[in-house]
DNA sequence: GAGGAATATGATAAAACTGTGAACAATATC
DNA sequence: GATATTGTTCACAGTTTTATCATATTCCTC
């Protein structure tokens, strides 16, 4: 599985080398940019950054004028770094639409558990265009599938299959749900052409097969065992 | 739309009724709890409780212990009030999937704007219906079972004959009526056959099979023994 | 506590369902 | 238009579930 992307922006280099010193550790990339506009840039050169760490104070263009400047184009979660906890500041922030605060100084411990649980948060709730189930990784955009981090091919029906499972995770479905929101409505075909779609989709996924489960009597499953 | 339903579970009157004015005026429905077991009986009373404001300094059960308890069945959005910022314990809370904080002492528009921004969030996420019935949770969606929070595999008769019960607890059900409602009605087979059923769930629960009384002459009730 | 009736249990038969491979049909590709 | 790919149907085999039945056990009444 790919690294998620996090930007992390303050105009100190020695605070910026200190939170990406821990984020790489817990195995994401990350980008730096010491000011708003590099910000920005940064952002937008990389279409899939999952979360910006952002200052409040920065000379020129601050932590406020950034986050709407971004809001404007995008829900990506933000978190603000402050150093003072200043109500007003908060609010404003909530108003803007910021996930999460981390008042300055903060342990490591803190910025790592705060990062995982607004990803944790926007992972489930992104209508984006990648949705991540276990192993499995589906680009909606690109009609492609990662199965551990390999790509792998699947035929149209298959795909929207696999997307109606992913989205409905930890959902039981049945035979006629599964016909009437992947096949069009119109259809009246035979309900065990599922079996054979998950027959196929299963053996392509490998071992992760295993997260289609069949129940008995009922229909399929997705999902992710740990 | 019916307001939403928040609870407030503090050990000072004082501080609830402050926290219950501002939510009220902003047009919530409020319930109160003044202690941890009680904000656990409230919870399972109304089915429908959209956010839980928890003080964490609670005598004998503290904030810790009731989400614990509330999220091992429940996604319930959480809320902790904390008086000192240890990060230790925001730390804790983050494990536990606590929501959000607010440290104390807080103004009435911080207290607002996030209760907003949780439920902002939540509300996008769809509520799973979860059946409990003492030490048996029945998770309609994903068709699963657990008992003393341990999964168990069931059949699909199984499983409906069990939401049957739960769903009819405390009243005593004759076979015929079991048969007409988890059977189709044009099934006209024995009604013994509802015995051997009945055989195999006492089983698969374990211990909690003692829930499913027999009703001599009559049939059988479901029933919670504490 | 005996007798009769209802229930619990275990074994077994019957039914229902799923997995699979292959054939066939439809659709896309060149 | 020929060929390749994808989607659908079907039948058979293997499983799992469900129903039935005979027997053991329990419960209630007297």
């Amino acid at each position: 599985m790919d690294p998620l992307k996090i930007l992390v922006v303050d105009d100190e280099s020695r605070m910026r080398k200190l939170v990406k010193d821990f984020l790489v550790r817990k195995n994401y990339q990350v980008f730096e940019a010491e000011n708003g506009e590099a910000a920005i840039d940064v952002f937008y050169e990389n279409k899939d950054i999952a979360l910006i760490i952002l200052d409040v104070m920065m000379p020129k263009m601050d932590g406020w004028s950034v986050c709407r400047e971004i809001r404007q184009n995008s829900k990506v979660p933000i978190i603000m770094l402050t150093a003072k906890s200043d109500e007003r500041d908060e609010l404003l922030g909530y108003e803007l639409g910021i996930d999460e605060y981390i008042t300055k100084p903060f342990s490591p411990k803190i910025l790592v558990a705060r990062v995982e649980a607004v990803l944790r948060r926007s992972n489930n709730l992104s209508q984006d265009d990648m949705i991540r189930a276990g192993a499995i990784t589906l680009d909606i955009n690109a009609h492609q599938v990662k199965v551990d981090d390999k790509e792998i091919e699947l035929s149209y029906k298959e795909f929207e299959l696999l997307q109606y499972f992913v989205k409905n995770q930890g959902v039981a479905l049945s035979r006629e749900k599964i016909l009437n929101n992947v096949w069009n409505y119109d259809y009246f075909g035979d309900a065990r052409t599922i079996d054979t779609h998950v027959k196929k989709l299963r053996s392509k996924l490998g071992d992760r097969g295993e997260y289609i489960k069949t129940i008995w009597g009922m229909g399929y499953k997705f999902e992710v065992t740990e």
